[in-house]
RNA sequence: GUCCCGUUCGUCUAGAGGCCUAGGACACCGCCCUUUCACGGCGGCAACACGGGUUCGAAUCCCGUACGGGACGCCA
């Protein structure tokens, strides 16, 4: 049997990051076991669903490096289909016509938790006879469950078997009054159209389960196997929320972090393997699998994101990670802009990314390569420049400018050929140049950071902290 | 309120009855490396929710309690 798996995310706005985890988990199931991961887009609710926050998700679910085979299935087009299936259910005896209003279940709800007793319905219409039926009023389609007995689900995740009495669930409703399929539906006819052999969706479905296992029995389908996956937390254990930070996948983006850190992270919450931390999509795949996964919720770890997107940073190639930071430094206007930083930048890649944990810090540490003269200092920095830095910079200003090949290596010596000479250490030395051509006290090596700026730009850096 | 699920360091986790003096990672604290800041290396702090069983032996199995989470819509 071939795997099937699917991810079937509604289109409300934004690409939750628990639904990017469960994206993941799917994708990485069906490849493991050389299987199909699929797309469907949940759209039943025409009110909420827009074409742009489809597209959010295609953007997000691409980002992740999580491609699914054949073409996304829109939910909403499926409408007759699902029609036809109530139609069956009826003509089946297992579903029947509920004429109670939404105000008349309302107060049915309010009555009972009022009372104390479980908000369900109660069947007034279930055996009423039709000709009862008031003229002209709409009516809900609603699925004639089993009253007594238990219905028993299997999940791969949550243990064995998970039962429930029958009596504790009330009548479903399948078709809404305006002749529309609900969720518990079309889920489940989907998945079964679609073949899908594995739902693996958040445990806040769980108890939805047993409800779409009455469907599949009453059609007399095969159930697939389930697979709940604990939810995402936020650090201090409540829901996750804005106060927490980021929570959707073009958030994550947008405060620098890498998608392959993004996905490592996800993984490794709630799913371990070993003492496997820093894993890429290959690994992934061979590696993962159900039994793997967690049971309880866990919370959101921002701090060891950061660490991930770190390593993650240090294993980029550098043109990539330059070309990103040159996107958020086009923002800047105290900047310039040209080929030249950006080759400046290109250069000190190799330094700058072990000093970031994101690609935000990344730019930041990499703008002195685009400033203009004179730099503003900050205050550490002007320490160093005072009588004793600016002696230093004089001295160096003619060998520098004598120095042939300007390289890394002819700078290192260079200075510390000076250092030697003038008896002092190096740190006397690299500060004071480190403040000149940065405004700051922290760079990428000294002779990697001279190198990149060039000759002549070193030269007009030192002239002009001279002349401060 | 009813039902369902869960519970190992602060956090993410390893652990499938003896391999556990409970391992790894993040964070935190030292030390080393060092031209700054990082990276890296070494070391430290720190957990089996509680109570009963079962067993020669339990973090691992069973029951109960506590706590946490989820569901209870003509939303998905």
């Amino acid at each position: 049997m071939k795997i099937r798996t699917r991810f079937a995310p509604s289109p409300t706005g934004l690409l939750h990051i628990g639904n990017a985890r469960a994206a993941l988990f799917n994708y990485l199931f069906a490849r493991h076991h050389g299987g199909e991961f699929v797309l469907r887009i949940e759209d039943t609710d025409r009110e909420r669903s827009t074409q742009q926050a489809v597209d959010v998700i295609f953007e997000g679910l691409k980002w992740m490096g999580l491609d699914w085979n054949g073409e996304p299935t829109f939910q909403a087009s499926r409408q007759d289909r699902h029609a036809e299936v109530v139609a069956q259910l009826m003509e089946k005896g297992m579903a029947y016509r509920c004429y109670c209003t939404a105000e008349e279940l309302a107060a049915m709800r309010e009555k009972a938790r009022a009372e104390k007793r479980p908000p369900r319905y109660d069947g007034t219409w279930r055996d009423r006879d039709p000709a009862d039926a008031p003229e002209g009023v709409p009516y809900a389609i609603r699925l004639k469950a089993p009253k007594e007995g238990e219905t028993i689900i299997k999940d791969l995740v949550q243990g064995e078997e998970v039962r429930v009495a029958n009596a504790e669930m009330d009548d479903l409703i399948l078709l809404r009054s305006d002749g529309t399929p609900t969720y518990l539906l079309a889920v489940v006819v989907d998945d079964h159209d679609m073949d899908i052999t594995h739902v693996m969706r958040g445990d806040d479905h769980l108890t939805n389960t047993f409800r779409q296992a009455m469907i599949y029995r009453a059609m007399g389908w095969n159930l697939p196997e389930f697979a709940h996956l604990p939810l995402i937390h936020g650090p201090d254990g409540a829901k996750l929320s804005k106060r927490h930070g980021a929570q959707s996948v073009v958030e994550f983006r947008e405060e620098g972090i890498l998608p392959e850190a993004l996905c490592n992270y996800l993984l490794r919450l709630g799913w371990g393997h070993g003492d496997a931390e820093i894993l890429d999509r290959e690994e992934q795949i061979k590696l993962f699998d159900i039994d793997g996964i967690g049971r309880s919720p866990s919370r959101m770890d921002y701090v060891k994101l950061s660490h991930l997107n770190g390593i993650w940073m240090r294993r980029a190639n550098d043109e990539r990670l330059t070309a990103l930071v040159m996107q958020r430094l086009a923002q800047r206007d105290d900047l310039n802009h040209d080929e030249t930083v950006r080759a400046r930048v290109l250069a000190l890649m190799p330094g700058l990314k072990e000093r970031a944990k994101t690609v935000v810090e990344l730019a930041d540490n990499a703008a002195f390569a685009g400033l203009r003269l004179p730099l503003t200092l900050t205050p550490k920095a002007e320490k160093h420049l005072g009588e004793e830095g600016k002696k230093v910079l004089a001295g160096l200003e003619t060998r520098l400018a004598a120095l042939e090949p300007f390289t890394p290596e002819g700078i290192d010596s260079t200075l510390r050929a000076f250092a030697t000479e003038h008896e002092l250490k190096l740190g006397a030395v690299a500060q004071p140049l480190r403040a000149a051509m940065t405004g700051t006290t922290t760079s990428p090596g000294i002779d990697l950071t001279l190198a990149a700026l060039g000759r002549e730009e070193v030269l007009a850096r030192i002239r002009s902290a001279l002349s401060a």
